[in-house]
DNA sequence: TTGCTGACCGACG
DNA sequence: CCGTCGGCCAGCA
């Protein structure tokens, strides 16, 4: 049987086009792969991108609120709000600034 | 194989 | 405003 995995490949591979100093939300790439709803499912695929051949910039993907769910998951809590203070991207509280002029939709973006 | 969980989101009361 | 529930997909016991 085929595998499903594309799900995962297209998620990566979503991410890996998203700009330097830019960010987006689970439900954004979960749309635009029309699979709206399956955001956790984007969210696992993060979880799951260490297994990628290629490095996954995980930390420019956040929820709708621009907070960094997933920061526990970089190894380091800080780890993640390094990588996007590196960027340019200022993080407060956990919470990206400037959130809606950094966002970056996939949508809008790309067609 | 069934059932539960998870880095989410939107709707409902 | 806050808490709760369903839905989506994949991995694991």
């Amino acid at each position: 049987m085929e595998k499903k995995n594309d799900f995962f490949e297209q998620v990566w591979e979503v991410v890996k086009l998203i700009p330097y100093s830019r960010v987006t939300s689970y439900g954004a790439i979960a749309r635009y792969l029309g699979t709206a709803g399956a955001a956790r499912t984007v969210g696992y695929a993060m979880n799951a991108s260490h297994r990628s051949a290629t490095q996954i910039p995980a930390h420019r993907v956040l929820n709708r609120n621009g907070m960094l769910t997933g920061k526990h998951h970089f190894g380091t809590d800080r780890l993640m709000q390094q990588l996007l203070e590196s960027e340019s991207i200022v993080v407060e509280n956990d919470i990206v600034v400037n959130f809606d002029q950094l966002f970056w939709d996939p949508n809008k973006e790309l067609f």
